[in-house]
DNA sequence: TGCCAGGCCCTCTTTAGGGCCTT
């Protein structure tokens, strides 16, 4: 899914000086941790209708017991397992700017993620900031989107107790869903968006600006 | 060996505490 949002003011001139629309990217991490100031990615996802990203990266420092638990994820010298399998990896760097040159292939792509508010995006930006690409990132996205934050406003969502990605998606796509892999849990947040179909306001209401992110 | 996040939100609250959400 391709999802385009056309804001406009009450006087149906631009709602915001820059874009005229936005391309919702969905995207996704798995790290070495729940420590969003000093976890490391291993994986970095991102999917828009039949355009996927997927890069894997060793991590500096180990993986924490739960996240190896919950992910499949292990190191071995300089090697990245997932269930014991070798994975092919990239440097964190490279990584980092081919996921750029992705999002560039975009209009205004907006980052869509679960709980990006408080753990995605300022992991994604503290890891930029590590090459000076932090500003390259403000320059190409208008910001991000909180699909945590965007589910409490949403009117499918009133008799909703529980939020969690992996109950949402078992609520509304009604399949079990114990993923944990970041390409894996960015599709099935695309397919829960094109469920929910959240109107331009509530898109607006729960987009934030890279400045706009703590971390 | 022992450690293993943190901020928001809700309520049986506010002089607090526990659950949720991400790995």
């Amino acid at each position: 899914m391709q999802s385009v949002l056309h804001p406009s003011s009450p006087g149906g001139r631009p709602a915001r000086p820059a874009p005229s629309e936005y391309t919702l990217i969905f995207f996704d991490l798995e790290t070495t941790g729940l420590d969003v100031s000093g976890c490391d990615i291993v994986q970095l996802s991102a999917v828009c209708g039949e355009r996927t990203f997927n890069a894997y990266m060793v991590p500096r420092r180990s993986m924490g017991y739960s996240a190896s638990f919950v992910t499949g994820f292990t190191v071995e010298g300089d090697s990245l397992l997932q269930y014991g399998r070798p994975m092919m990896t990239v440097p964190l760097q490279d990584a980092l700017a081919d996921f750029l040159t992705f999002l560039r292939g975009f209009h205004s792509p907006v980052l869509v993620a679960h709980n990006v508010l408080r753990f995605d995006a300022p992991i994604l930006l503290r890891s930029l900031r590590g090459f000076s690409l932090q500003n390259e990132l403000e320059r190409v996205i208008p910001g991000f989107l909180d699909t945590l934050l965007l589910s409490k406003d949403l009117p499918a969502c009133s008799r909703v107790r529980k939020f969690s990605l992996q109950y949402l998606v078992k609520y509304f796509l009604g399949k079990p869903f114990e993923a944990h892999d970041a390409l894996e849990d960015s599709k099935a947040l695309e397919q829960l968006c094109h469920v929910w179909n959240p109107s331009p306001m509530l898109i607006r209401r729960h987009l934030y600006t890279v400045q706009q992110i703590h971390f």
